[in-house]
DNA sequence: GACATATAGTTAGTTATGCAACCAATTCAA
DNA sequence: TTGAATTGGTTGCATAACTAACTATATGTC
């Protein structure tokens, strides 16, 4: 059992571990590398809008699993940029829907690309039966902790 | 092709995702409702030190996958909890070596048992087969990318 | 209608990360 | 042995994360 759970703490390294921020680095650099001044995070907001315009703040929370104060900054910080305006609902008036401008519908196909071509870079050697387990790994253990 | 590239970009979201960061949550709960306040970063950082005691800011750099100025200010933050020292050494003027006092040595097995615990609440219904196939996936991208 | 509660979003404070530029000690080479 | 390059560490700046406390709108119950 205690060598069972050695075990175990062998793969907190790894999944408290910088796969995700090697990858998240490269990505970055990509985009910088081709002028692209938006952050990942940003990106992954961006993402979400891209598949559904006009989200709440509220639904960014959900979808990127951050909590609110981090998608007002990261809202905050698109807007200096020009890539997403507030817009207050009509029906609550608590809600501001986020909405995507020209400039930054612009830059899915370019990036959408990027991020296609670093996650290939990324799986090299790695097979697809494999990449099914490790999805439905991961996907496990945020289920049970969340 | 375009379908196989889909499918990885969903894993980007898992990899990127929140598997990780959920798992620190978790775990600097725990640390919390026990009274420890220390942050699962400067855990980390211990956890290497217990392992060997006197480690190099560089030899963290490697182990905890972190860059100069982020060891540098969690050693500061160590440092000012009283939980490390930094000691000059004497074969090389310029490293400073990082030594636990003895209230850093007594974090060491309560911490580590409630590590343990965490990571069995995480991986409730994963096989060690699963465990080992996702562990090996996470460190080739790692070392695809790095 | 009025008060309690819940929900959407913001603000403030602390910690952490990445990058770039920097200083100081060491090593290597002409 | 002197000057260049390397290595270990620090500092400054920007972005992002979590917690807790806050405002404002909406809902639900008496």
């Amino acid at each position: 059992m205690s060598n069972n759970q050695f075990k175990k703490g062998e793969l907190y390294s790894f999944i408290t571990g910088k796969a995700s921020t090697a990858m998240a680095r490269r990505l970055q650099k990509n985009f910088k590398q081709h002028g692209i001044e938006i952050t990942i995070e940003q990106w992954s907001v961006l993402y979400h809008l891209w598949k559904q315009d006009g989200l709440s703040q509220q639904e960014l929370c959900s979808a990127t699993f951050r909590d609110k104060p981090s998608i007002t900054r990261l809202v905050d910080n698109l807007e200096k940029l020009k890539l997403v305006k507030r817009v207050a609902s009509k029906e609550d008036r608590r809600m501001n829907l986020i909405n995507l401008t020209e400039a930054a519908k612009k830059l899915q196909d370019q990036t959408m690309d990027m991020a296609n071509q670093t996650l290939n870079e990324a799986l090299g050697g790695v097979t697809a039966e494999e990449i099914e387990i490790c999805k439905s790994v991961l996907q496990r253990v945020y289920d049970n902790l969340k």
